[in-house]
DNA sequence: GCATGAAGCGGACTCTAGTCCGAATCTCGC
DNA sequence: GCGAGATTCGGACTAGAGTCCGCTTCATGC
């Protein structure tokens, strides 16, 4: 396991800070090689990824793609999974900007309940949206789901809505939700079940919901 | 992906069938040779696994230690996850008896909501006494978690007395507090964030009650 | 400019899961 | 018993993830 996964990336997010854990390693120094590897890198991901399907590509494929060797590619990004991270960065980076900025209830100025329901329902409908990239960020490496900085932001704010809720043990029940958030999760919902995704929200809502309750 | 994983194999549950789905994949005809590699093949695994750990395990390990080819090894139990599975058959099988004809408040006789308690500290305890296999046999290959017959059983048990409950949606609530209850996630709650198991037990069963309360 | 050491590069290599198919073995009807 | 046909066996083979390390390229101080 290499140590410096996802190194200089995720340029953008130092607002914020005090509240959440959003991460911004260190925007040292880049060489101009390694960012010029590092765009072509994930350009031929997304590519390939969009024309023959997450698990139809692999890592060989994407480095072949870019035009760069596969040491490059795994010094860069770790695992298969940290490519996928990498390329969902912008999407979960917009959806932590309108959770912290933006109107409410997803955003600040409603109460805790709400915007529980909120979150639950806005992230539910980014993994659907994501699916295949979700599920390898999260299964690449056991364990992973944990080790990301997205991951540690969802749960800080899970446990401060219902910790503002009352809610005993927050921390655990933060999770509980989370885990019920899952790719692996949401794909068995969906494809399995076939679950209608707008029913499948409001129900995770509604759970939300009764995880937050206070003690009565 | 093989048609025939853990063939002939868990023949001790027939019981129970009208309430619950236990499999008893047709005990037809094993040949005896056949029969013979599959005591050999499990006791090899478990010897291996008592000793190196589950990770330190090839399936070419189990094979050489069972003395049997590796052909063998994959026409019996489909892929690692299924060895696991296989091992880990005895202890579900011996908690799903406790459920179905034990004494309360695991088994009938108790209220729901105290079976449910009682049913997500018992698991718990299952899972966490078998972390490894556990874990193997729910991410061997994506979704494998929900292709067991034991899930199948929990879940439905879950299910019953969440509706017995008068919880709205008991479906989606029974698979967001097993969700709660994977591998993966018990693993990150004792070895990462080092929760106590005793604590983390009553954790749970108390947030299984909030999910289980009727809607007010 | 240019020397120099640190950082980055890339492709050959390893390791393991899982597949395949000819050969051996078993079961059943006679 | 015995032959036929299906089932099982087993090890060589494939594929893809991830590692390693000598070589190249860059950035900085002079």
């Amino acid at each position: 396991m290499p140590e410096d996964v996802n190194g200089p990336q995720s340029g953008s997010s130092t607002e914020c800070r005090a509240e959440l854990p959003v991460l911004d390693r260190g925007v040292v120094h880049e060489r101009a090689d390694a960012a010029r590897n590092r765009l072509r890198v994930l350009a031929a991901a997304e590519r390939l990824f969009a024309a023959r399907g997450v698990a139809g590509v692999t890592m060989d494929d994407v480095a072949a793609e870019a035009g760069v060797g596969k040491g490059t590619l795994y010094r860069r990004f770790g695992d298969k999974g940290g490519l996928a991270v990498a390329l969902l960065d912008a999407r979960e980076h917009e959806l932590q900007q309108r959770i912290i900025s933006g109107a409410p209830p997803l955003g600040p100025g409603a109460a805790p309940g709400a915007r529980l329901a909120a979150f639950t329902e806005a992230y539910l409908s980014l993994v659907a949206a994501q699916l295949d990239l979700v599920l390898l960020s999260e299964t690449s490496t056991p364990g992973a789901r944990f080790r990301t900085g997205a991951f540690a932001f969802w749960r800080q704010h899970c446990r401060y809505l219902l910790s503002g809720a009352g809610t005993p043990q927050a921390d655990l029940r933060a999770d509980l939700l989370l885990a019920g958030l899952t790719a692996e999760q949401v794909r068995h919902w969906l494809d399995d079940e076939r679950r209608d995704l707008a029913t499948l929200a409001a129900g995770l809502a509604a759970a939300a919901l009764a995880l937050a309750r206070p003690a009565r």
